[in-house]
DNA sequence: CGTGAATATGAATATAATTCATTCTTTTAC
DNA sequence: GTAAAAGAATGAATTATATTCATATTCACG
């Protein structure tokens, strides 16, 4: 019923104290102006303005409408203002999630450098553990996947990131640290960590130990990789992990590392993103802020790792 | 451009979850909907839902959006509300004017327990001492006027309030005491005390002194009444003040009064309106307050007085 | 009291919103 | 995986609404 058209109006009456100076600054003509007023007047059932006067005059009712128009129409400016900046893809939203535990290690300090210049964009991590992540993506729940696994999709676009060697991490005492490259039947005597998620997802299971049709002596399960070195340097178990994330602990000499059999067991990380948002600059941007720091993290640790 | 219409559907389909739902709730069909919804989003250049999914979920656009919608339209609602009120005469603004400076006597009383029922009603109280008042109340500057000259005027209702007599009130020792009823030349070896106003204003100079062509003594002034009371007392002037403001001076025996002239001097007090008010709620409840309150305090005294 | 400036009004016109009929898409159930 | 059902999108036709034009009326001021 009343309309942010009539509080502009009240306004540009009020401010120029004349239908014709008001009408000319609304790029209407007095005309319009006073049909407008009249229509809204009898509508409300009250008179706004006492036209007998000039210059024209509030009555109460009008007065309380302008104070409404002066709280809401500031508010409004302010929405198209944001409007426009989602618009031009200045802001937005980047719900992203991971498949791949150990991302963490340089996803969290690339989302922190993105927060810094990209403050309207609203960024969210979750973990993809309990959902498929790829159909959120395409319908939209999910605005960034990262993952290993880049299944073609109608509209996802991935974006590969970098290659790595899976290592196989063992206490620097394990017999293990004997051999050049440690074949899969050398784990049916190990207990193997991994992260909490199901097998389908760890490419130690689908791309090595199943197609050598071989299970490990035992398996058990840590959160965080910090936890899982830990037990593999007390002599309680095995785990592969990504070369880079095992870097540091092989530097300070706490493990040691092999590669998966003959060949080693490589994956490529890809970032998916929806095509449609391929061009919009604060995406754009987070793709090249995560290549970046994922580079960074390549060079700073003397792993071999080849980009892709 | 962006319009409060917009901001209910947002709300609405992001409550109802659906455009066939909401644009049940809008009395509107889907299609209207969809081809408004499109609308916004191609002129903001954002796209608000992702209709892939069902129910339709809002983008970060459409969450910003959303959230002003939540703080504009409950304002809209109250502003709404605000206006029937002021149609249905229940709010409104009450300026008042006085020219009778005594008025306050009675005047403050009925203002005070109208207020106490009429919350919605600004009312305010101007002494029409640098102004014309019954012009500004033909134009609406002003809403009410106490006045004792009911000039006809285009549009302008005048209600009878009572009819008092103006005493002149001397101090208990002075000669004029000793008179039955006080003649204007008596008043040429009199200081006499008015309100600081016009003397056009004062009954005393337009219907007594000036037609039997007499000038007082002296002329001196007083802001308040009690002011004036006081100055009589002490024996250094004359004055004279309606019946019912010496009233409590006079049982209290600080001062005599007496009638002026051969009839007495009367006059009625008229409570002016624009007819276009007369009907409505808060204004013909202030008349019977006014008129009340009148009564009251005409009881209260013992000093003659009659109703118009 | 007349004159110039402002507002109001009515009919015609232009613009915008809504519906209708239909197609395309997504979800759900078998 | 596919068909049926429900929801959303589309285009043209229609209706409603807003605006203008031309003119009448009202108001302020000398």
């Amino acid at each position: 019923m009343l309309e942010l058209k009539h509080l502009r109006t009240i306004v540009a009456i009020t401010e120029y104290g004349s239908l014709v100076l008001a009408a000319e600054k609304l790029f209407l003509t007095q005309s319009a102006l006073s049909h407008q007023l009249k229509e809204i007047e009898s509508r409300l059932g009250v008179s706004l303005f006492i036209r007998k006067s000039r210059p024209v005059r509030l009555t109460a009712a009008g007065e309380r409408l302008l104070e409404t128009a002066r709280s809401v129409l500031p508010i409004m400016t302010s929405t198209e203002r944001d409007m426009k900046r989602f618009a031009g893809g200045e802001a937005g939203r980047l719900h992203i999630a991971i498949e791949c535990h150990s991302c963490f290690d340089w996803l969290m300090p690339a989302i922190n450098q993105y927060r810094n210049h990209w403050k309207d964009v609203e960024v969210d991590l979750s973990t993809a553990f309990n959902f498929v992540p790829l159909p959120a993506l395409q319908k939209g729940r999910l605005d960034v996947v990262i993952t290993s696994e880049p299944k073609p999709l109608n509209g996802i676009h991935y974006e590969p990131l970098f290659r790595f060697e899976i290592l196989l991490a063992v206490a620097n005492t394990h017999p293990l640290t004997q051999l050049e490259r440690v074949p899969a039947v050398a784990l049916r005597n190990e207990t193997l960590i991994t992260y909490p998620v199901d097998q389908e997802r760890l490419d130690i299971f689908t791309q090595f130990l199943r197609p050598a049709d071989v299970e490990p002596l035992a398996i058990r399960t840590a959160e965080l990789t910090l936890m899982m070195v830990q037990l593999v340097a007390s002599g309680r178990g095995v785990c592969a992990l990504p070369n880079w994330a095992l870097a540091p602990y092989l530097q300070g000499g706490h493990i040691s590392a092999k590669s998966l059999g003959e060949t080693g067991l490589f994956s490529t990380l890809y970032l998916a993103v929806r095509e449609e948002q391929l061009d919009t600059p604060y995406v754009r941007e987070f793709i090249n802020i995560a290549k970046e720091t994922c580079f960074q993290t390549l060079e700073g640790i003397n792993v071999v790792a080849t980009l892709h």
